[in-house]
DNA sequence: AGCATCACCTGGCTGC
DNA sequence: TGCAGCCAGGTGATGC
């Protein structure tokens, strides 16, 4: 499911392919990819417009336009961007629920089985030319660097068990299941651990595994888990699911200490972790 | 205010 | 083989 890393790697798509290029033609064809505003007056707001940049703050992509607003997209679980070098010669595959013509003969298309995925323009754009609704999110470890610091500062005062911290957006923006659980085993320490009891050693081990894990996952173009679902913009897979160290590991042995990785349940959450070298 | 829980949605998998 | 039931999981609403 697109975390940061994945949601970088389209950025970093979309920063090539659509960049200083102009949205000529969009259709929407899914009747709930569009909610915020009526299909017809995203279009009417798009068409036209030329992308100035691609920006990304968590998991919500951001492509400021020349008009001054931003369209937004999330992914959500199962949307992917898509861009259709010979759009005549390659149909749209099912599940196609918006389509957007460039000004160089090219199309961005939109797919998601799930229908959980997003986009909304917005006029509502602070001075950095990102959407004021932007502010309710923590800091972005990657685009904007988080130091022990900065993370001992979100988890202040809290007291929820720590994977219910590090997957909530407005205290660090980006990290889901799947990242969340690799770094606390990469910190040693276990996902159900409650925030407030966490010694200073343990809160910079998590700093450095959040910046590790998730440069490296970036680094290999994201995580694909078997169903597929995530690829870039060109269609390519994700490679940082073979680095996985716990998520959906359960019963395979630790890389670190050879016992089984187990799937445990705390509150109505379920995380992945080694209870031998997680505590 | 902070935290827990639930609804949303549907493709695909599991188990009978 | 068919099908019911469940799971995936980020987000926002709700309730305590």
């Amino acid at each position: 499911m697109p975390e940061l890393p994945e949601v970088e790697t389209v950025r970093r798509g979309l920063e090539a392919a659509v960049v200083g290029r102009r949205l000529t033609a969009v259709r929407v064809t899914g009747r709930r990819t569009v909610r915020r505003q009526s299909p017809g007056e995203l279009v009417a707001r798009l068409e036209g417009r030329l992308v100035e940049r691609a920006d990304r703050r968590g998991k919500y992509l951001a492509l400021p336009l020349d008009s001054g607003e931003v369209l937004v997209v999330h992914l959500r679980m199962s949307g992917q961007l898509l861009h259709v070098l010979e759009p005549d010669r390659v149909a749209p595959v099912a599940h196609t629920h918006v389509v957007a013509a460039l000004d160089d003969g090219t199309e961005l298309r939109f797919v998601d089985p799930r229908t959980f995925g997003e986009w909304y323009v917005t006029d509502e754009v602070r001075p950095d030319g990102l959407p004021e609704e932007f502010d309710r999110f923590g800091p972005d470890p990657v685009a904007e660097g988080l130091g022990v610091a900065r993370l001992r500062r979100q988890l202040a005062g809290r007291t929820m068990p720590l994977k219910a911290a590090l997957t909530d957006q407005r205290i660090v923006a980006g990290i889901g299941s799947i990242y969340a659980d690799e770094i606390c085993h990469l910190a040693r320490v276990a996902p159900d651990r409650r925030v407030s009891t966490l010694s200073a050693a343990e809160e910079r081990a998590l700093a450095r595994a959040i910046d590790s894990v998730l440069a490296e996952a970036v680094r290999l173009g994201g995580s694909t888990l078997s169903d597929a679902r995530y690829v870039n913009l060109t269609g390519e897979l994700g490679t940082y699911q073979s680095r996985h160290g716990v998520y959906g590991r359960a019963g395979e042995p630790c890389f670190a200490c050879g016992r089984p990785v187990e799937r445990i349940h705390f509150g109505a959450r379920v995380a992945y972790c080694c209870r031998h070298c997680q505590h």
